[in-house]
DNA sequence: AACGGTATGTCAACCGGTTGACACGGGAAA
DNA sequence: TTTCCCGTGTCAACCGGTTGACATACCGTT
């Protein structure tokens, strides 16, 4: 692996000269810069990031802590965060914590090892403290924490309401609300509470209210669950899933059972991940601008290594995606 | 951040002296260790990862290029690399190049400049050449590159062969096969020829083939061109799908018709990704030992590493997960 | 002739670790 | 007593870059 020293020598420079033309410092002549530009070539010369972090002190890498990789919403974020990453030349270091928190705390650990830019935190088990001082800004994705540096979020509040206004605009009268795994104490649970205020809103709306258990972010198995809550709510006509899996799950059952979608029964999801679209009928759902809530992250970061100010909380809006599960009784026919 | 200077100051010692004991490396007191360590909790001292590979000549960072993360499939597969990888403490640094050349050859290029400890390739696009010699080992996950210095990938032929034998079994005699994206010169294809050679075996079976259009493995839309094999095909009974993404916008689409599955056409998808079991009925799939795999991919990259030999092309057994949509005529009812 | 500014390039310290070479005191063997 | 080894610890070079300080040379001013 050809160093700037051998670049210097091919050259006929000194390393000083050569890491002028790379940074752009200084006075260098055209005929200098074009003969380490070839010698570069020569050599196929890739200058070594970690020697460059080291000396300058920052590097251009962001940790990303997921619980899951393979839900299709943290895949989907994944995929949003590379792309805002690459577009300000960072790349990300993947970390899937499964919720567990030691996992967490480790992989807090390799952070700080690696001295990373930034560190994104997507997971859900609670830091005690261990996350201040680190010497990069923590942000916090879709959840709340009062350790992190930033939070980036969603109006949860208000996309469990437009739910609950669909369904009912919809025709629904039987609701019912399942929440995905763990959403108490985290950002997501206001979606819960935006959907029971709007339906306590309306007297002759009856609400039932499930939340699975928090183990499901990584296995996604809700049915055992699902079967339980349909059992207990036979007559149900409307119903708001925390997540779109969660949503498709109901929707299986619900054709094993016999109901109709939207005739019978009528869904919203949330997140709107590729798969909403891959069923029959389509899913309702709300959608989250991912894109922007990921390079808001990517710049919060990019922020606090110039030392410049950033937004400690940002909160973005959500959007309704009507689809087939909410068509009104008079829609289909 | 605290320095190993600043930990061998606390404890009254050299870094020398402080850095053997990091590194286990001779001589030192019980006693000296013992300070060490204090001082290093004292401090909340983390050892700076990159001072240490850029000294030690060797990272623990592995590249990962994806063609897409929110592909289920890729999904899994970036899950259980990043499991393989923590056990081995390594990190995973995540790229995607959304089917891109250019972008493909420009998160080598990263790769390089982070002096990785190798690559692992799971996207599709073909690199002239620029693999060799980059300092660390390319291994190829399920995509045959001559260029890779290792290829892990699954029996293919056998998945596509098992495939038709499961159709074939369950009663099916009007086959068809749908290709995924790009698969042609991938090792992938090989479950197409394998299907297709179990077929002609079969002299009272007939097969269509139709392979979709290689842009699909990030957007995940099917649709139109599933429609038209379709239509192409009103009396077929079987289906082989070139991913479970297509076999489940395939049911979508027969729902939508109004066939049944299984009844009126079976269908076997391929990866067994996690939406394969969310679709009533569930989804009969050929399965690839993921887990092992990454495992695998891992492992070469640290056999290189210590400059140990490696298998130059690791094949896997893949397996049939048969679930609801292939059950026989008579097995149903 | 002395001076100042500009253009070009060299040198060495530093980033935070690792590691081989070596110093030193003490005990055992020759 | 000399020799040698052992246990313990120090020192400085090195990994591959970055950067401020400084040397040199050339040009135009005053």
């Amino acid at each position: 692996m050809a160093t700037l020293k051998d670049v210097a020598r091919e050259a006929g420079l000194s390393v000083g000269t050569v890491s002028r033309v790379l940074n752009n410092r200084g006075y260098i002549s055209e005929d200098t810069k074009r003969s380490v530009r070839e010698a570069m070539a020569r050599l196929n010369y890739q200058p070594n990031a970690m020697a460059r972090s080291l000396s300058k002190q920052s590097s251009s890498m962001i940790g990303v802590i997921v619980p899951s990789i393979s839900h299709p919403y943290f895949a989907k974020v994944l995929s949003c965060l590379e792309s805002a990453a690459r577009e300000q030349n960072y790349q990300l270091l993947l970390f899937c914590s499964q919720g567990k928190v030691a996992r967490e705390e480790e992989y807090v650990r390799v952070c700080v090892s690696n001295r990373v830019a930034g560190l994104i935190l997507c997971s859900g088990s609670v830091e005690t403290g261990k996350l201040r001082n680190l010497g990069f800004p923590v942000v916090a994705f879709e959840r709340f924490i009062n350790e992190a540096d930033a939070g980036v979020e969603c109006d949860n509040y208000e996309g469990g309401a437009m739910a609950a206004r669909e369904l009912i605009r919809a025709g629904c009268r039987n609701l019912m609300c399942i929440g995905g795994a763990g959403e108490v104490s985290m950002p997501a649970d206001a979606r819960r509470v935006g959907f029971l205020d709007v339906c306590r809103q309306h007297p002759d709306i009856e609400v039932r209210e499930n939340i699975c258990a928090p183990e499901h972010l990584d296995d996604l198995n809700y049915f055992p669950e699902l079967r339980s809550f349909l059992d207990s709510a036979p007559d149900v006509d409307g119903i708001f899933a925390g997540s779109d899996v969660i949503g498709m799950q109901i929707m299986a059952e619900l054709a094993k059972r016999g109901k109709r979608v939207p005739q019978d029964v009528k869904i919203v999801g949330y997140d709107d991940v590729n798969l909403a679209q891959m069923t029959n009928p389509q899913l309702t759902t709300i959608c989250q601008p991912v894109h922007e809530m990921a390079q808001e992250c990517v710049s919060i970061i990019i922020r606090a290594a110039r030392n410049e100010s950033y937004p400690a909380r940002t909160m973005f809006h959500v959007t309704l995606e009507r689809r087939g599960t909410t068509c009104g009784n008079d829609e289909y026919t």
